[in-house]
RNA sequence: GUCCCCGUAGCUCAGCAGGAUAGAGCAUCAGAUUCCUAAUCUGAGGGCCACUGGUUCGAAUCCAGUCGGGGACACCA
C-alpha cells in the first residue's frame, strides 16, 4: 500500500543506486511546475558534487536507466537537471482502486508503536476557560487523534492547574466571604458536606478578586501562601474545598470541552500528585543533585554550552511548598510507574518554554526520562487586532463559551436561511448547527501553524465561505447527497478509471494524504491535515463543475466517477475527524 | 541586558526536509446556475518573501548581524 510519490521513489531511488549514488536521492514530489508534469525529483542536482559530475549529465544516467526500469513513466530533464517524471493513465487508476477499497484510505501506520502520553497543560481551576485555551485543546486534541490513527498507543490527561498559590488565594478569599464555612475551622474532620458551597460563577468571581487584591496588598498575599502551605500540608477542611472547587469546575469544562469535542482519557490534576511530591525529592536527593539555595532546594539545569541563562529549578519553596516544577516531574514520576511513555507531549504556550526546558533537563538528570522523550509542543498565542494579547472591549478576557456560542447562533442563522430548518426536526437542526459551529472555531484556528500568534477575529472565526470549517462540511454534504441520489436511482459504483484531468488531479490529491499525515505527525503540525483536507475538497469542487457524475450517460464512466466521489468522501471524512470535525447528512 | 517566537499580496495566514514562474482565503474586478446542494466554481489584478551580508550551481527556506512586533528570564501557574 504505497502512494505513488513513494512509488516512483522507490523505483528512480534504485536508479540512483545503481550509479552507487546513495537511493535517497531519487525523492519525488509533486512538481512545483504542474504544466510541465506532475512529479518531480531534485536529486540530480544535489547528486552533482558527489558524483563529481554535472547535474544534467548525472540525470541522463539516471533517467537511462530509469526509462528501463519503468517503461510507463514518461520522463525527461528540464532546467539545470530537474527530472520530471509523467505516469501513464493507468498508475492513476490503479492507486485510486487501491485507496479506495482500503480501509485506511492510503493513510500508512507508523513502523513501530509508541506508547504516547499528551499533556494539555490544562486550565487552572476557577478561571474560566478563554479563547487562548482554545489553542491547547484543539491542537492537543486533533495530535491524540493523529497519533493514535498512525498507530501508537495514546493516553491524553487534562492535567488541571488546581495546586498551588492561587488555590490558597481562592481559599482565603472565600474564607473573607463566608468565614462561618465548616471547612474554615481548623479543628474540624471529616466528613464535610457533599454539597458544594460555591458555584462556578463564584469560583470566576473570587479568583480574579483575590488575585488583584494580593497584588496590592502583600499581608494579603503572605496569607494565601500560607493558606496554600497548610493545604499541601494537608488540612482537612481546605481539601475537602479543594474538590469541591475541582469538582465544579471540571463540571464546567465538561461543557466547554463536549461543545468542541475534546476527549481527555485522564482528569488528572496538580494535586492528584500530591502524594508522589515526597518520592520525587528523595529521587533527586539521592542523585545528589539538589542543593540549598536562598532557603530553597534547586536543582541546577544550566549547562556550559547554553546559549541562555537558564535558571535553576526550584523544587521545593524556602517556605517548603511544591510548586509549578515540583509538580510536573511529580507528574512525570507517576506517569513512569502507571504507562511508562516513550513520549510525552506538552501541549502548552510558548511562553513557558523555559519551564519546560528546566523540567525536562531536571527530569533526565533524575533518570525520570531519556534525552527526547519529552517534548514541548509550543503555540503562540491569540491577540487582539492591536497585535497584544486579547482582550474584550471592558478589558476583560474573552470567554471560550461565549465564542461557542456566538458561532452556534450564526450556525443556525446560516441554516435556517438554506431553509434546513422545515425539513430537520429541532433535535437534528440543532445537531447540525453545532457541528458547523464547531467546524468553523476548530479549523479557523488549527490552519494556522501552531507558533503563529494569531490575530482573533470573531467574523474570520466564524465565517462559512472560503477556507473554511464549514466550506469542508459542506463539500462532504454535498458527496453525500449524490450518494443518496445514486442509491434512490440504483445506479453503483464500478472501477475507477482516470480520464479528464479534473479526475487525475483529484486522484493525485486523494494519493497525497499519507504524505499530509506524515508530516503533520512529525511536525505535531494539525495545520498540515487542515491544508491536505481543503485542498481535497477544492480539488473535488474542481471536479464535480466539469465532470458530471449521475447525469453521466456513459455507464462506466458514471460507475466510475460514484467511486471516485465515494473516496473522496471517505477520505475527508477521515480527514476531518482527525482534526475532530463530523459531518452532517445535510445543511 | 540575555534568550525564545514572529516579520511573506490591501487584510488574515500557508509554504521554511534549499530548487523552476512564492501559494490559499478574505477584499476588489470580470464571468458561470434549463443539470448531481451557489456555504460553490472559472478567470483577472495585486509581492525588492522586513533589511544587510554570508554559505551554495541555486536561499522566502540555512548561518551571522540590523531594524520592528510579541514573549520569557528562581521561589505564580
Amino acid at each position: 500500500m504505497t502512494s505513488i510519490t513513494d512509488t516512483l521513489s522507490a523505483s528512480l531511488g534504485a536508479s540512483f543506486a545503481a550509479m552507487g549514488l546513495p537511493a535517497d536521492l531519487g525523492q519525488v514530489a509533486e512538481s512545483d511546475r504542474p504544466d510541465l508534469a506532475p512529479y518531480q525529483c531534485n536529486g540530480a542536482m544535489a547528486a552533482a558534487k558527489l558524483a563529481k559530475k554535472a547535474p544534467r549529465a548525472v540525470a541522463e544516467e539516471v533517467i537511462a536507466d530509469f526509462a528501463q526500469r519503468e517503461p510507463g513513466i514518461e520522463v525527461e530533464i528540464a532546467g539545470p537537471g530537474f527530472i520530471n517524471l509523467t505516469p501513464a493513465a493507468g498508475l492513476y487508476s490503479a492507486r485510486a482502486n487501491q485507496i479506495a477499497a482500503d480501509d485506511r484510505l492510503g493513510a500508512s501506520r507508523v513502523e513501530r508503536e509508541r506508547m504516547v502520553m499528551l499533556d494539555f497543560g490544562g486550565p487552572n481551576v476557577a478561571k474560566p476557560m478563554h479563547v487562548g485555551h482554545l489553542r491547547s485543546s484543539v491542537i492537543g486534541d486533533s495530535l491524540q487523534r493523529l497519533f493514535r490513527f498512525r498507530g501508537d498507543r495514546v493516553v491524553s490527561d487534562i492535567h488541571l492547574g488546581d495546586w498551588g498559590y492561587q488555590m490558597g488565594l481562592l481559599l482565603t478569599e472565600l474564607q473573607d466571604e463566608q468565614p462561618d464555612l465548616v471547612y474554615f475551622d481548623e479543628t474540624a474532620e471529616a466528613p464535610f458536606p457533599d454539597e458544594p458551597p460555591v458555584t462556578i460563577e463564584d469560583l470566576s468571581r473570587l479568583y480574579p478578586q483575590a488575585a488583584a487584591r494580593a497584588k496590592e496588598d502583600e499581608a494579603r498575599a503572605a496569607r494565601a501562601r500560607s493558606a496554600t502551605a497548610e493545604l499541601q500540608a494537608g488540612r482537612a477542611g481546605y481539601r475537602a474545598l479543594l474538590r469541591h472547587f475541582i469538582e465544579v469546575s471540571i463540571a464546567a469544562l465538561k461543557a466547554d470541552f463536549e461543545a468542541l469535542g475534546v476527549h481527555f482519557d485522564l482528569w488528572k490534576g496538580e494535586s492528584d500528585v500530591d502524594p508522589l511530591v515526597p518520592d520525587t525529592i528523595a529521587l533527586f536527593e539521592e542523585k545528589g543533585i539538589l542543593e540549598e539555595s536562598e532557603g530553597a532546594r534547586i536543582v541546577r539545569v544550566a549547562r556550559e554550552d547554553d546559549k541562555k541563562e537558564l535558571a535553576p529549578l526550584i523544587l521545593v519553596s524556602s517556605k517548603g511548598s511544591a510548586l509549578y516544577a515540583t509538580t510536573d516531574l511529580a507528574t512525570i514520576l507517576d506517569r513512569r510507574r502507571d504507562y511508562d511513555p516513550d513520549l510525552i507531549l506538552y501541549v502548552v504556550d510558548l511562553g513557558q518554554s523555559d519551564h519546560f526546558e528546566q523540567v525536562f533537563r531536571a527530569a533526565v538528570l533524575a533518570g525520570l526520562a531519556g534525552e527526547g522523550e519529552l517534548e514541548h509542543v509550543k503555540f503562540g498565542t491569540v491577540n487582539g487586532p492591536d497585535g497584544k494579547r486579547l482582550r474584550t472591549r471592558a478589558g476583560g478576557t474573552f470567554r471560550l463559551a461565549d465564542l461557542i456560542e456566538e458561532a452556534y447562533s450564526r450556525a443556525r442563522a446560516r441554516l435556517s436561511e438554506a431553509g434546513l430548518g422545515a425539513t430537520l426536526d429541532e433535535a437534528e437542526f440543532d445537531r447540525v448547527a453545532r457541528m458547523v459551529a464547531n467546524a468553523a472555531i476548530r479549523f479557523a484556528d488549527l490552519q494556522n501553524y501552531r507558533t503563529t500568534n494569531y490575530i482573533f477575529e470573531l467574523d474570520r472565526f466564524v465565517s462559512f465561505e472560503g477556507k473554511t470549517g464549514p466550506y469542508l462540511l459542506y463539500q462532504a454534504v454535498r458527496i453525500k447527497s449524490i450518494m443518496r441520489k445514486a442509491a434512490e436511482q440504483g445506479l453503483e459504483a464500478g472501477e475507477i478509471v482516470a480520464g479528464t484531468k479534473e479526475e487525475t488531479a483529484l486522484i493525485r490529491r486523494l494519493d497525497g494524504f499519507d504524505a499530509a499525515l506524515t508530516r503533520a505527525y512529525e511536525l505535531r503540525a494539525p495545520n498540515h491535515i487542515c491544508d491536505h483536507a481543503h485542498a481535497l475538497a477544492q480539488t473535488f469542487s474542481s471536479f464535480y463543475a466539469a465532470c458530471p457524475i449521475l447525469p453521466e450517460k456513459d455507464e462506466s464512466v458514471r460507475a466510475s466517477r460514484l467511486a471516485l466521489a465515494e473516496t473522496v468522501l471517505k477520505q475527508l471524512e477521515l480527514t476531518l475527524s482527525l482534526i475532530g470535525l463530523e459531518t452532517p447528512e445535510r445543511m
